[in-house]
DNA sequence: GTATCATCTGGTGTTAACACCAAGTCAATA
DNA sequence: TATTGACTTGGTGTTAACACCAGATGATAC
C-alpha cells in the first residue's frame, strides 16, 4: 500500500504518516527495493490505533515509548500493560473533569432559557 | 484580592491571569489608583468560570467571543446561549470519543491480562 | 527520450497558549 | 532614606505536533 492510499484511508496527511514514522510514533513501515514505502497490514494496524489514541489526546512521548517497549519483545509485557494503565487512569480522570464541566455547562444553559421566559 | 492571592486561590500563574485579561478571556479587572489589579467577586467568578472551560478544551477564541457578547448586555442573550449550546454538543462528541477509545484500551489491557495466564 | 508523476529526505514554518524577562513604579519597612 | 518586595507593562521565548517546502530520485506515459 502506497503513502498516499493509507493517507486516504484513515484521512492523515502524508506529512503526519511520515513524522509518526520518523519519531517512533510506529514501527519502521517496510519498503520497495527503490525506498517507497510500501504499508502492509501490520503497519496500518498501528496506525489506526496510534491515530485513535493521538485523536484523545495520549501524548505522542507516551506512545513512543510503548512502541520502543513492544519492539523490544515480550519480556515487556509487563512494563507495557502498566503503561497502558496509567493511561487508563488519566483517561477515566479526564472523563470525569468533562462530564462534570459538561453537567456545569448544561445548567448554565438552563438558565439562560429561564430568563427568557421572564 | 491582589493578584498573588488570586494565582494562590485558583492554582493559576499571575502570567495567565494577566494573559487572560489582556486578551479578553475576563472582563477588565478593577485596579486600585496606582494600578494595581484588584480582584473583587465578580472577576473571580469569571476566572473560575473561564479556568474549568479552559480545562476541558474549551478554545480561548470561543471564550473570548463570549465574554465579548456578555458584555454587550442582555441583547446578546440568544447569541451567547447558542453559542453555549454548540460548545455543549462539542463537549458530548468528545465524551462519547474519549470513552470508546476508554473502553478499547481497556480490552488490550484485558489482553495482556490473559498472556500473562497462559 | 523526455515529460509527468508520486515519492523521498532534510530542513524550516506555524499555531495555540501560555511562560519568562527586563525595566520601571510604588508602598512599607529598617 | 535606602532597601526590600510585589506589582506594572511590553516584549520575547517555549513547546507540542504537525504542515509545508525544495531539490533529488525513480517509475510510467507518450
Amino acid at each position: 500500500m502506497l503513502i498516499s492510499e493509507v493517507s486516504e484511508k484513515y484521512s492523515m496527511t502524508q506529512d503526519t504518516l511520515r513524522y509518526y514514522e520518523r519519531v517512533g510514533l510506529i514501527p519502521p513501515v517496510p519498503r520497495k527495493p527503490n525506498g517507497i514505502r510500501d504499508y502492509d497490514d501490520y503497519s496500518c494496524g498501528w496506525i489506526e490505533f496510534i491515530h485513535c489514541m493521538r485523536k484523545t489526546g495520549v501524548p505522542v512521548e507516551v506512545l513512543v515509548e510503548y512502541v520502543r517497549l513492544y519492539q523490544q519483545g515480550s519480556k515487556t509485557k509487563e512494563i507495557r500493560k502498566e503503561l497502558l494503565l496509567t493511561e487508563l487512569n488519566r483517561l477515566d480522570d479526564r472523563i470525569a473533569n468533562l462530564q462534570a464541566t459538561r453537567e456545569r455547562l448544561a445548567s448554565k444553559i438552563e438558565n439562560y432559557d429561564d430568563l427568557e421566559k421572564s
